[in-house]
DNA sequence: ACGTTACGAGTCTGACCCGTATCGTATTGC
DNA sequence: GCAATACGATACGGGTCAGACTCGTAACGT
């Protein structure tokens, strides 16, 4: 259990920091410009990262274990909600979606969704990516409950899936391209406050 | 711009219909069965097919163009909304999202989240999917304004979105495992009709 | 009967890729 | 200096696939 102390120190040339990045940059970008998951190559990685594919199975399994830890680098900082208006901070969380510090990731997305629903490693992969986010969101609706700004029936996860749907349909599939992305968390949160019902 | 009347009428052998239809159901098949689009390949489509690849090649002038073909035969037919109570009406279609008359469909779809972006052709032809069943939607919305149901103001186009988008990141990403698929559109139909303000 | 075209099955070339191994070189501790 | 391990580069055998091609056969019009 502890695995800092003991610091073998194994005898010879140490693994290169640089290498370790740069095959994991160049991974993302292979992955950012358009590359599919499977289309992506040891081969591709290893030129571009400008690393000997040796390198790269020293340090990795496979494609898939490479994967695995270049996609959870993506992760990035969540958007951190103000705490005074709970409109205003739903608007920022739902703008969020699918948006990180990262570019790339909005482009890797897409490639995501047959994977998550084939190999129960990336579909973990995933869930551990968006839970902390649902989190926050579903911290934001109870603050919202407790506050009375909003109902204390209402269901917390309808709710949240309600709000991240769209955004993420938009993002991710451009389900409907007549619908401006700019404008749609606001549209979305109004919408789901005021509900569509005549009274 | 008569196309069908001169019928030229080739000589020689005429193309085999089972052909056409085996191999388009074996390309589906495939799909369905896991295989992301671009593993897919000419040869194990024709092998499921019980066809000779120079048949495929006569038909199509690549895997693009036989893929656009397949996925076309896979719309299959809309939900009919009854046009009684809009409510009804409106959880039939959200309930009807991602489902089809073909099984496959669902398992397919989410391999086309990627190649929607990447492909003029693949979006548009996603496009023509959805956008029948969108006006579908619309139109049940809109019978709802006329019919005093729902408010006059509402933004159709983003409550349309507000409907779809919850179901469609449930059934093609597994958005959140908690959330059950079964009831999930009543739910997200009276959320959008009730809202969630305190009122 | 005969020319024409399609058929399933198979072959062939040229890509591309995986994963391993082997170069000569570089960087560490001893 | 020396063993150990890393590095980039490259070569290798084994595999899959695209497309074009070739068979012998089958189905059509005349």
């Amino acid at each position: 259990m502890t695995s800092t102390a003991d610091a073998p120190r194994s005898p010879g040339r140490p693994r290169s920091i640089r290498a370790d990045e740069a095959i994991i940059e160049a991974t993302l970008d292979l992955l950012a410009e358009g590359s599919t998951i499977e289309a992506l190559s040891i081969e591709a990685i290893a030129a571009r990262a400008g690393v000997g594919k040796a390198t790269i199975y020293r340090r990795w399994a496979g494609k898939d274990a490479l994967l695995l830890d270049a996609l959870r680098r993506l992760k990035g900082v969540m958007a951190q909600p103000a705490g005074h208006s709970v409109r205003d901070d739903l608007v920022l969380l739902v703008g969020a979606i699918g948006k990180n510090v990262d570019p790339r990731a909005a482009k890797i997305m897409p490639c995501l969704a047959p994977a998550v629903n084939r190999s129960a490693d990336q579909f973990q992969l995933y869930q551990n990516i968006i839970s902390p986010r649902r989190q926050l969101m579903r911290e934001v609706l109870r603050r919202g409950i407790d506050e009375g700004v909003l109902r204390a029936d209402i269901d917390v996860e309808v709710t949240m899936a309600l709000l991240t749907g769209p955004m993420l349909i938009q993002r991710v599939l451009q389900w409907n391209p007549d619908l401006d992305e700019q404008t749609l968390p606001e549209r979305v949160v109004d919408a789901v406050l005021e509900g569509i019902r005549a009274r």
